[in-house]
DNA sequence: TATTGTTATACTCTATAACTATA
DNA sequence: TATAGTTATAGAGTATAACAATA
């Protein structure tokens, strides 16, 4: 086990990480908020999909999830298909004009980022990168294993006894 | 510059970490959000300090910080002192009861990283933790050089015209 | 007149719980 | 009865703007 330091010194950082997404926020085009901007993404590089699946990649309940989905449906960025082997659900699916904004968004943001790590090496963006991926893996591994998750993961209300 | 793929990677990351986050904000003791954990840890650290200062060091609006405060205050945690040099100020300073809750919530905090980061190597901890740190400074840099911002940092509303 | 801090209002993101319609 | 998805409500966090007190 590392030293107390270490792990206070990482909280402080993942508090400060805050900075800089509000930053980068502000890039995105009018109407569509950071998470509008990650399904978009979502559902560019991983295709058509339901709602639960989508719920779980976002890692947010899938009553939010379904929040994020109208917004994006109303703006006439994503389709919501009837589902043919189960009418309860809908199959998502990113539309012209939403890839048109994904790509639009995807440029301001990038452009952002280049700007503010023009002399960061690329290997050190790599680095961060993975250490942040792995972050995440410790994580959701250790959560999984301290709460016993029955298969399913936690993306919806456990029903009521 | 880095190729695109390398950033867009990163905007991934970033806005993943809040699944890390959010998990670890569910440690911490009852009535006590992320922020107030922050201001306490603030406090502690840097010792006494006016509202600007503290909302210059969470980097949100001083309206914000002053809610934290507020919230914070009410609960016993810190002490609002005048401040002799200029009457409008005020000096913001941890008390007994707060470096108590502060305690706790740290021990808490590093247990459940330390749970979930077990098999991680000292050194790769502090990578991230320099990586992340850096990455702080690389954009607080780049929004001074492109915002001339004037000394003062933008902490407050601008005035208006 | 400018600055320090507060408050009012609004917006984003999230979770919990209750509801619907299918399975 | 259980599951997929929706909606209602509440809470944390933030920004903008207007305000009071003091410099």
């Amino acid at each position: 086990m590392a030293e107390h330091s270490l792990y206070a010194e990482l909280a402080r950082q993942m508090s400060a990480i805050g900075i800089v997404k509000r930053d980068l926020a502000r890039t995105l085009p009018q109407d569509c908020p950071p998470t509008s901007a990650i399904v978009l993404m979502l559902l560019d590089r991983y295709g058509e999909m339901r709602m639960s699946k989508l719920a779980e990649l976002l890692a947010v309940d899938m009553s939010v999830t379904s929040r994020h989905v109208a917004h994006a449906e109303a703006r006439g960025w994503i389709d919501r298909l009837p589902d043919p082997q189960d009418r309860r659900s809908r199959l998502l699916r990113i539309n012209a004009l939403g890839e048109e904004l994904l790509a639009q968004a995807s440029a301001r943001y990038t452009e952002a980022l280049a700007t503010c790590l023009s002399d960061w090496p690329d290997e050190d963006i790599h680095r961060l990168n993975e250490l942040l991926a792995r972050l995440r893996v410790s994580f959701c591994d250790s959560r999984s294993r301290s709460c016993h998750l029955p298969a399913q993961s936690k993306t919806r209300t456990p029903a009521h006894e």
